[in-house]
DNA sequence: CTTACTCTGTAACAATTGTTACCGCAGCTT
DNA sequence: AAGCTGCGGTAACAATTGTTACAGAGTAAG
C-alpha cells in the first residue's frame, strides 16, 4: 500500500509525510459511473486520487446539471475540502470517468498536516488554484462561448481524460454533461462531422486529428 | 493603524497576530472605479479589505467582461493568493464598487503565519471556500438562469452592496457586467418595471421591495 | 423471427438573446 | 438658441438554442 502512494506521491511529499499517509489512509476502488460524492452529501474525509479519472458536476434542482472538470491522478478535490473544513453539505456530484482508486484521509490529520508539513500545505493550495482555474474555466465556457465550440472543447477533453481518439458517450449523455439538449448535441456533432473534425459512429464519436 | 485592523479583524484573529499585521501591513485607500488589480498583473502582496466593496471581474479577450462577485469587509480574495502562491497572472480584474480601505499584506508573512497560527490557516481556507461558493453560484447563473432573472438577482445585490434601494448605474453598465447588450437590458428592464418589481429613472434604477 | 427498446437524424416551430437602426430627451457647451 | 453627447425606448430582424414530434436503424431479449 506504502508502494502505490509513494508511486503517485513520492515526488511532492517528503518521505515522513508519505509514511503518515500509509499509515491512515484508506484505499477505495472505484468504477465507471461510481458516485462517488453526492449533493447533499456530508465529507469526513479527503480524498487524494491515485489513478483514474473523476467528473465533478453542478447540479440544479429543476433544470438539470453540468460538467465543471475532471480530476486526475496526484490531484485532490478542493470542493470536497471546502465541506470538509467548513462541514457543510458537498454542492457538487463526483462521478467516476473511469475506474480507478483513491485513499481517503481523515479530515483530522489532514489539518494536522496543515501546520506540520510545508509540502502539504503547498499540494493543498497548489489543489485549491486549480480548482479555482478551472471553475474560471468552466465560466469562460459558459458564459463567453456557443455551445458548437463548446462541444468541441468537451470532446477533445474527453479525448484527453481517456487518452483516446474515441469519445464512447450517446449524445443524450453529452447534452446532460453540457446541460443542452440531445437534439441540439446531435444538430451539432452533425455539422461538425460534416466540417471534417470527427466521424459519428453508434454510441461512440471518432475525433479527426 | 492597529486600530482599524483590529476593528475588523480583531474578533476573528488572536492578539498576536493581529500585532503582527498591524506591524507589516500597508494601508491603502482606495475610490469608486479605481482598477486595484487588472487582468495580467502580477500579484506581490495579499490584500485585506477594512472595509468598501470589490468587484471581480473575469474577461474574455474578444468577447466581453463578466462579473463574478463581490468582496466585502472582513475578507480577502483567495483568486489573490493563486496568483501569489504560483506566481502567476492574475486571471481576474478587481475593481473598487465603492471607496474603501485594505491592508496589504507582504507574501513571505502570509505564509510565515500559515505555519504559526490555527486562526489565520482558518480565515484563508474559509476564504478560499467563500470564492469557490461564488464561483459556483456565479455558474449557476450563467448556466442555468436566463438574463431576466440573471438582472433581477443583480440588482437585488448590489442594492445589498451599497445597502440602498438605489442601483446608480446605466443600462450599458449593467449591460457590460452581465456580459449581454444594453438593448436586452433595457427590454428586460421594461418589463421588470411593468411587474411593479423596479422603478426606472434616469442614471438609476430603484428597488421597489 | 418478432418485439421492444435505445440511439440517431431530421423537420418544424418557439423562445431567448443579440444586432442594427432610429428617435426623443436631458444636460452641457458654446 | 443651437448643437453636441450620452442615455434610454422601441422596432425589426437575425442567430442561437430549446422543444416537440416522428421515422429509421441497430441491438438485445424472448
Amino acid at each position: 500500500m506504502i508502494e502505490t502512494i509513494r508511486d503517485a506521491y513520492g515526488s511532492i511529499f517528503e518521505k515522513s509525510l508519505v509514511d503518515e499517509i500509509s499509515e491512515v489512509a484508506k484505499l477505495i476502488e472505484f468504477k465507471e459511473g461510481d458516485i462517488l460524492i453526492d449533493l447533499g452529501n456530508y465529507i469526513k474525509s479527503m480524498p487524494l486520487l491515485i489513478n483514474g479519472a473523476i467528473k465533478i458536476m453542478r447540479e440544479d434542482l429543476d433544470t438539470g446539471e453540468l460538467l465543471l472538470y475532471f480530476i486526475e491522478k496526484g490531484d485532490t478535490c478542493a470542493m470536497t475540502l471546502t465541506c470538509c473544513i467548513g462541514d457543510q453539505k458537498s454542492k457538487i456530484r463526483a462521478v467516476a470517468e473511469t475506474d480507478g482508486l483513491v485513499a481517503m484521509i481523515p479530515i483530522v490529520k489532514m489539518e494536522d498536516w496543515l501546520g506540520k508539513y510545508k509540502s502539504w500545505r503547498t499540494f493543498v493550495f497548489t489543489s485549491y488554484n486549480n480548482r479555482l482555474n478551472e471553475m474560471l474555466a468552466a465560466i469562460d465556457n459558459v458564459a463567453f462561448r456557443r455551445m458548437d465550440k463548446r462541444l468541441y472543447n468537451y470532446l477533445k477533453e474527453m479525448g484527453k481524460i481517456t487518452n483516446s481518439k474515441i469519445v464512447s458517450k450517446t449524445h443524450q449523455e453529452i447534452a446532460y454533461e453540457l446541460h443542452s439538449s440531445r437534439v441540439v448535441i446531435s444538430r451539432l456533432l452533425k455539422t461538425l462531422e460534416i466540417d471534417g473534425k470527427v466521424k459519428l459512429n453508434r454510441h461512440n464519436i471518432e475525433l479527426i486529428s
